[in-house]
DNA sequence: CTAACTGCAAAAACTTTGCACTTTT
DNA sequence: AAAAGTGCAAAGTTTTTGCAGTTAG
């Protein structure tokens, strides 16, 4: 799997273990908190070397949001994001573009769109209720 | 136009007039710049500051990149952006969201979407020819 | 064995903040 | 005159980089 010119480190597998199989969309930060418990050693910078890897191999997909980055292992198909404006919980969802109106941008435009990122912002269910 | 609370002070209106009458995205410090050409003592603080402002007042959209925030005052209605992975230049371009999927998503999610941001990345006209 | 990787610390880049001074109203 | 805004410099964040030491293959 990761047999592509690229070494395989206890680092990596912790962190391929920690990102594959969650749902939520946790930032650099919010991994090497997590990793730093079982692995103390991990550093920060190699949490971000390793991201950087993962992001051009496919198997993670990264979250633009006006400050920090955000990472979703889970799923590596561009889909939405709900994103929260007062408490920041991202989510998935689902929505796709209509593939006939992007074909007509490329034309009218002259670009060629490689990645859509959806991303809805507004007010999770909680956060909803308090206003 | 700005007189809801707010002082109308050379700064402001420089920027204003900057802002509102271009197609093209800039990033804070792109504007500082070309104000600083007919207003030297213009701060970048005073930029960050001012676009805040017209965030909040709805004059201006900022569009979330990965590392550096880029404004768009021409249009503050939410349209998708075209940005180019090679050289960033963004670009309008004209794709509406299915209203209706957009609702079946505030169902099943809980979440009340208040500002969609569609962002397709990709290759812009000069860059997919170097390719 | 050696090329690749880690971890540290320093640097970089963007944005925010505190505060004294200035200016709009 | 008073409140609001500016500009400077310092601080804060997140991310990147250089490099010596370490390790997977």
């Amino acid at each position: 799997m990761k047999e592509r010119g690229y070494r395989l480190t206890p680092q990596r597998v912790e962190l391929l273990h920690l990102i594959a199989n969650r749902t939520d969309h946790p930032s650099a930060s919010q991994l090497y908190n997590e990793i730093k418990i079982r692995f103390p050693t991990m550093s920060l910078a190699t949490v971000y070397k390793t991201l950087d890897l993962l992001k051009e191999l496919g198997e993670v997909l990264e979250i633009d949001l006006g400050d920090v980055s955000h990472y979703d292992g889970n799923r590596t198909d561009p889909h939405p994001h709900l994103i929260c404006i007062k408490c920041n919980k991202i989510i998935d969802g689902e929505l796709s573009l209509d593939q006939k109106s992007l074909r007509s941008l490329e034309q009218a435009s002259g670009y060629k769109i490689l990645r859509p990122q959806i991303t809805l912002y507004g007010l999770c269910p909680d956060c909803k209720e308090e206003r």
